[in-house]
DNA sequence: ATTATCTATAGATCTATAGATAATGC
DNA sequence: ATTATCTATAGATCTATAGATAATGC
C-alpha cells in the first residue's frame, strides 16, 4: 500500500526501461561535460526512438536536471542505510565523507556528472547537503566540532570533498582510500577536532562498499 | 620593445573593442550558466555585427574558454602585484585567500563564471592554482604548514574557496570580510597551523582592494 | 482497446560564409 | 589601399509533433 511495486505491469516496466536508457545517456554526456548534445544524439545513445524522448521529458534541461537529481538521490539513500549503524554525529559525518571519496572508484562517471555541474550542487537542498548539515549541527551541539556557521562548514567540507573527487578523477592510479582518509582527517581538523580524535575517526574500519 | 603599447593604432583599438565586447557578453551569459545561447544572441548582447564574431573566434567554445581564461589571468596578475609585498609564504597564501573572498563583492559576475565552470578550474595550470601550489610548498618547507600532498592541499583549499564564493554569492547581505577571514582561518588550521598563528594571519590589515 | 514506441517531416533556429559597407592608414 | 565590421543568406541542424507501428492488457 505504502509504495507501489517497482513496476505494475509489463507496459510500465518497458516505460521505465526507456526512461532509464534516456537518463543513462544523459549521464554519459554530462559526465563528458557535453551538455550541448542534440536530443537526437541522446536518443541514439539510449538506443531509443527519437520521439520517445517527449514521452518522458519536456526538454533537454529537464532531462539533465533529473539525471543529476537521480544520482544525488540514489547515493544519499544508500548513505542513509550505511550510517544508520552509527550514533556519534561526528562519526556519521566522517563515515559519509570516507565512503563518498571511495565512491569515485566505484562510479567515476556518476561522480564526473557532479563535478561538471559546478558548485551549485552545494546549494541544492537534496542529496548530501541537508544530511551534512544535520550531522554538523549535531556534532557541534555534542561538542565534537567547534561552533561555526553551519553553512560555512558545509561549503568548506563540500568544497574539499568535490576537490578530492576531482583529484581522484585525475589520478586513476592513486590510492583512493588513503587520499580520502587524509582529506577526511584534514576536514575534521578544520572543524576543530584534536589530532587524536580525528585520527581515530579516520582509521576505523568501514562497512563494506555497497554495489550500486 | 619588450611589449607593444596597448594598441598600435585606431584599427587595432577598434578591433580590441569588438573582441572585448564579445568576451564581455560571453562572461555575462556564462555567469548566468547559459552556455547554450546562440552566437546571434552573443553578438546582439555585445552590440556587434553577427559576422564579426568570426573575425575573432572560431567557435562558441573557444570564446567561452577565452572568457574564463581572461578572468583567471587578469585576477592572478592583480594578485601577484599585491602579494609582492609579503615574504612569508604562509602569509602570501592567507592574503591571497582573503583578497579572493572579498573579490566576490567586487566582481560577482566574474566570480559566477568561475562557479559555473565546475571543479575543473582546479586542474587548470593557470590562475591561482600554480600560485597556490608554490605558496603551499614553500610554507611547508618553511615549517609553517604540516607536510601534505600539495595537490591534496590545493584541492582542499581551492574547494573551500569555491564553496566560500558560492556561499557569498547566495548571501548578498552577509559580511563578506568576516566570513572570508573565518574560512581562511579554518583552512590554515586544516594545514596544521596552531590557533594563535592562524588567528594572527587572518586578522592583519589587508592592502586596499584594487579596482578592476 | 490501450499505451508506448518509432519514423518521418515541417518549421524554426543556428552556423558559417560571401559580399557590401564603413573606417582608417598612408 | 587596407582592414574590420556589418548585412543577408544558403545550407545544415535541431526541435516538436503527427501519424503509423508494435506491444500489452483485458
Amino acid at each position: 500500500m505504502a509504495a507501489e511495486p517497482a513496476a505494475r505491469n509489463r507496459i510500465d516496466r518497458r516505460r521505465e526501461r526507456t526512461r532509464n536508457a534516456l537518463l543513462g545517456a544523459a549521464r554519459k554526456f554530462l559526465s563528458e561535460g557535453r551538455s550541448a548534445v542534440s536530443i537526437q544524439e541522446i536518443t541514439d545513445a539510449a538506443d531509443v526512438g527519437f520521439g520517445s524522448f517527449y514521452n518522458h521529458f519536456e526538454s533537454k534541461d529537464q532531462l539533465f536536471d533529473e539525471a543529476v537529481r537521480s544520482i544525488l538521490q540514489i547515493y544519499s539513500e544508500m548513505r542513509d542505510g550505511i550510517v544508520a549503524l552509527y550514533e556519534d554525529p561526528a562519526e556519521v559525518f566522517a563515515v559519509s565523507f570516507r565512503m563518498t571519496g571511495r565512491l569515485q572508484r566505484q562510479i567515476p562517471e556518476g561522480v564526473r556528472v557532479i563535478l561538471h555541474s559546478g558548485m551549485s550542487v552545494l546549494l541544492r537542498e537534496e542529496g548530501l547537503v541537508p544530511r551534512a548539515r544535520r550531522d554538523i549541527i549535531a556534532a557541534q551541539q555534542a561538542g565534537r566540532f567547534e561552533p561555526m556557521d553551519p553553512d560555512m562548514a558545509i561549503m568548506a567540507a563540500g568544497g574539499a570533498l568535490l576537490g578530492l573527487l576531482q583529484l581522484l578523477d585525475a589520478r586513476p592510479d592513486a590510492n583512493a582510500g588513503a587520499l580520502t582518509d587524509e582529506m577526511t582527517f584534514r576536514v575534521l581538523r578544520m572543524f576543530g577536532m584534536n589530532k587524536r580524535a580525528a585520527q581515530k575517526l579516520t582509521s576505523t574500519e568501514l562497512p563494506s562498499q555497497p554495489q550500486l
